[in-house]
DNA sequence: ACCGCTCTCTACCAATTGGTAGAGGATCGT
DNA sequence: ACGATCCTCTACCAATTGGTAGAGAGCGGT
């Protein structure tokens, strides 16, 4: 599949994605997204009837995408605080390969937006299975114990701030480098290990 | 002051940052701001003369609110968790009072955003403040010791992200009450305890 | 009565917006 | 060779955008 001749409708995609995922939606004209991509706007609204249709179509890949993640991870069986350290290694690394990824995740749950059901849809079921999983574990003791429901919020909110929140931490002064992006991971991961360890 | 005419700069600048807050900036036009307000957007640039400064307006205002928050609790002198508990709170009683204003924080720690400059002028002060409290609670042993910089980023997007992913919640089926608030701050606080306990 | 200042308005503008209509080229099976 | 289909284009449009110019109302001071 690498280097196979993408398609117009792929290269919309890709385009709307980091267009959408780094501006937003309202900041981004189909005629700025057709430019850079060395179309007219026609082309787009070929493949997507409306502006509206593009961003769902960019959200509905972005959640496979990311629900494939969590999926492929999931299937390895990991077990304990291990297996959150895993998933918080891999959300790491899709913030530095595509940040505008999570970046769009953001833009759909920001309060105003639409098409927030349409990422919940794609996204239910892995977080009934994170619930599931925190519960299990617990009950195991090995992990501490608390509302898992709580506490899954509690984990999106510290993971997925600190893998995108590249602007605040500029304006804390941490450095922004790749070296970066892993002393910060390590540093999460003890945060939450110490947050989860059973007591 | 309470019930004061507000003077028409004074409105403008709180349907700007209910609507920037919660729409963005991108998506709220100058005609849409002023006819909320029951005014021209004419009368708008009277006061401030593009839509851009109106926007760092809003900031500035927002920013210096946020600040006198912070410096109000930190001249309490609390020591320990006790601190970051009330800390915890503040934000949690702003989050609720005044959602549009975490909003706006978010809109301006956006990747593709300007005035975040602007921001980090304001915060600057209380985020160097804040690591110096986190290191000296270490040194005193009331803290579990880590690198103060990435434990305040975790804390930052932790606290921020419970407060205000209140789409994340409703798609992960958390209730959405003042007293569904209150659960998630506590169980917020037991989080953040577990996490910075000296072991 | 008049001036000057503050404020809000009407009128207007060029640029950009999302979207429509339809022409025309390329590629296919027949 | 021919039509059909797929794709991208030019031409165009009404609505909205941020912003300008300037009229006029109200008001305090002289």
């Amino acid at each position: 599949m690498v280097g196979m001749p993408e398609s117009t409708r792929e290269r919309i995609l890709d385009a709307a994605l980091r267009a959408y995922g780094t501006d937003g939606f309202a900041a981004t004209s189909l005629d700025a997204l057709a430019s850079e991509l060395g179309i007219r706007k026609q082309t787009i609204l070929y493949y997507f009837p409306t502006k509206q249709v593009v961003f769902e179509a960019v959200v509905d890949r972005a959640a496979t995408d990311l629900v494939k993640v969590f999926e492929e991870e999931a299937a390895r069986g990991i077990v304990g605080l291990d297996q959150v350290e895993a998933i918080v290694k891999r959300v790491f690394r899709l913030a530095v390969r595509q940040p505008e990824l999570l970046g769009l995740i953001r833009e759909v749950t920001r309060p105003g937006s639409l098409s927030i059901d349409r990422l919940s849809a794609h996204t239910a079921p892995i977080f009934d299975r994170a619930r599931d999983f925190l519960q299990r574990e617990m009950d195991s003791g090995r992990m501490r114990s608390s509302d898992p429901e709580m506490l899954l919020l509690s984990l999106y909110s510290t993971v997925v701030g600190v893998a995108t929140e590249l602007e605040v931490q500029r304006a804390m002064g941490i450095t922004d480098s790749l070296r970066g992006a892993v002393a910060r991971r390590q540093e999460l991961i003890r945060f939450l290990r110490a947050a989860l360890e059973p007591t």
